[in-house]
DNA sequence: TTGAAAGCGCTAACAC
DNA sequence: GTGTTAGCGCTTTCAA
């Protein structure tokens, strides 16, 4: 009564009275076969409810029709859900699965995600990677030759396929857009993986889309005019408590900033609630910006005036690079895309901007 | 040079100087071999760089320790996000691997879903499931045998184990919550797939979580004493200008609610915009409880109360009961995972609460 | 136009 | 304690 076994094409060739090979032709659509055949063959094939071994066939040819995310931090992230989300569609659109897992920013978990994945053949890697310079798991050899596509971040290496976005460029403008309204004294938050608590001195950011966005901020307090009269950096753990305090040390300061620039999502949210419990209206008594949008940071009121991404072309092109490369050899290249400011409501105007 | 070729155990059982059977033995530690043999092989293996194909171990074995997740919607959801990201570490916890599916709340994506998964050789299945009666595609000869983990709602069939939140009990705690809180006037707004625009009058909720919650919010009218003065029901696609419309129409009744009930967070964020651009401070001048807590609902001032559900349990459960039943009969169960109300600063004391 | 047979990489029953 | 061998389900030469 309960077979548990699958219905192979042993079972189609059987029932239909033709060879294996013919049942593969007639279902794959490929060599000379009678068009009577075919009709036949796939008829009986559904009727008995055969469904192909993926597996079978993989192994067969080599090619699993599968890519393996490895995505830092995981999908909780305001960025990363969006990204994954439209790289399983588009390899979806592909014809393409997508094997996931997620790292928590940690090198060790990477190498053994990335191990897994290639122990399940996957045809290629989208990888987040945790460290610019922690690759020595990413050599073709170790790769089995498999490509590579890298997002969001940079590897000190030219070897593989980069997509990453103009953080420093929108960082920038994320500045003097603040600075044109009127806003001189400024404060940046920025979290940082590896460290504890936060700190005020820079520390090395191993991460080259954050260490992008420090630069950017930067570039924008030189070329704003007239020149800003203060900025405080923080440098913070990527961790509510931690950047609690480091909003109440800011809001704390002698010439405490008028704004502060977040660099995601949970820093960002320190802000809104410190602020919160200090009664200071963002938008008002407290502005900010803060890098990546989400549907919240849209609909609070004021708006929060955001740096954007583009996520979804990020994760489509992600998916189009690496099966080019695939199936078929491609020069790896570096992709740089867009991201723009976003100007809602949450930074004040203390002077009319130009 | 470029070989391109993976190295097998051919290759290991070569560079060792015994069969295949001993490398296989050795490396994974079956059968009676003497222990020297063990550490040359392991070490024959590092030094060539095999890496185990298990693909063909899924072959042989029948079993691919790869479980699929086809979840309705997708992560860029304050639920799934997490749910997600508990099921792809417990399973990782158990040594399986995890494919992914996302649907978008249609049937037919659905099936395919389940079909790709089950092609794929998936060991069992983790489902969020379009609609409580559409359940064809999941008869056992379909899904060959495989187990079923049903999550966030229920199927009208016994079939398979199910986990869900007691979301009707929850919904009613809010309710006397507020009632309690002297609120008389209330309102409803619940999202409901498949509809356009919005009504007022009670559709068929295919999705039977937010059926209980629909019945949870009628319970809590019910039982507050004295008896609401006013409840305005609105059923609304889940879209942001539906929404934004759906909360006008309420603010501009008769007697418009002093709080609003909202099932999901797309719903809440609509209150929230809406609210703020009639200048309606939230926890003053208007009160509002949400199903599904976030961080940023947590970080917001006031914060906002909202009716928490176990995810991280829940996919824990998922995945360790779905696993239990591929790895051993078991018989399907029907599991309720309590959700409670997370009290915060969204709901005006219209009245000294008892 | 179709069939026979080899083989992808691995494991396990069976022999020695 | 180790080797031989068959076979998981499929595709694709090669031969008929």
């Amino acid at each position: 009564m309960a077979p548990n076994k699958n219905v192979t094409i042993n079972d189609v060739a059987a029932a239909a009275g033709v060879s294996r090979a013919t049942v593969s032709r007639a279902l794959s659509g490929y060599g000379r076969i009678h068009e009577k055949t075919v009709l036949h063959v796939r008829s009986v094939a559904e009727s008995i409810g055969y469904r192909p071994n993926s597996l079978a066939a993989a192994m067969r040819a080599g090619k699993t029709k599968t890519i393996g995310l490895v995505v830092i931090s995981d999908f909780t992230n305001a960025f990363f859900d969006r990204a994954t989300k439209a790289i399983i569609d588009q390899a979806k659109e592909l014809g393409y699965r997508v094997l996931i897992s997620h790292t928590d920013e940690n090198i060790a978990e990477e190498k053994a995600a990335v191990e897994t994945m290639l122990s399940n053949q996957v045809d290629g890697l989208i990888l987040v990677p945790s460290g610019s310079t922690q690759h020595s798991h990413l050599t073709p050899k170790k790769l089995n030759n498999k490509p590579v596509v890298i997002i969001d971040r940079k590897l000190d290496t030219p070897r593989f396929t980069t997509i990453t976005t103009g953080d420093r460029e929108a960082a920038k403008e994320a500045v003097l857009h603040a600075t044109e309204n009127g806003h001189t004294n400024l404060g940046f938050l920025i979290a940082v993986p590896g460290i504890k608590g936060f700190k005020k001195k820079a520390p090395e950011i191993p991460i080259t889309s954050v260490q992008e966005r420090a630069e950017g901020f930067s570039d924008g307090v030189s070329e704003s005019k007239p020149k800003p009269k203060s900025a405080i950096w923080i440098y913070c753990e990527d961790e509510e408590v931690a950047a609690g305090s480091a909003v109440e040390e800011m809001l704390d300061a002698d010439t405490p900033p008028s704004i502060i620039f977040t660099s995601n999502n949970d820093m960002l949210l320190a802000v809104l609630k410190i602020a919160g419990n200090r009664g200071l209206a963002i938008g008002k008594d407290l502005s900010v910006i803060s890098f990546d949008d989400s549907p919240w940071a849209a609909a609070m009121v004021p708006g929060i005036t955001v740096i954007a991404r583009p996520v979804e072309d990020l994760g489509h092109l992600a998916v189009t690079e690496l099966i080019a490369a695939v199936e078929g050899k491609v020069r790896p290249k570096e992709i740089v895309l867009e991201a723009h400011l976003i100007r809602r409501g949450s930074v004040a105007k203390l002077r009319k901007a130009k």
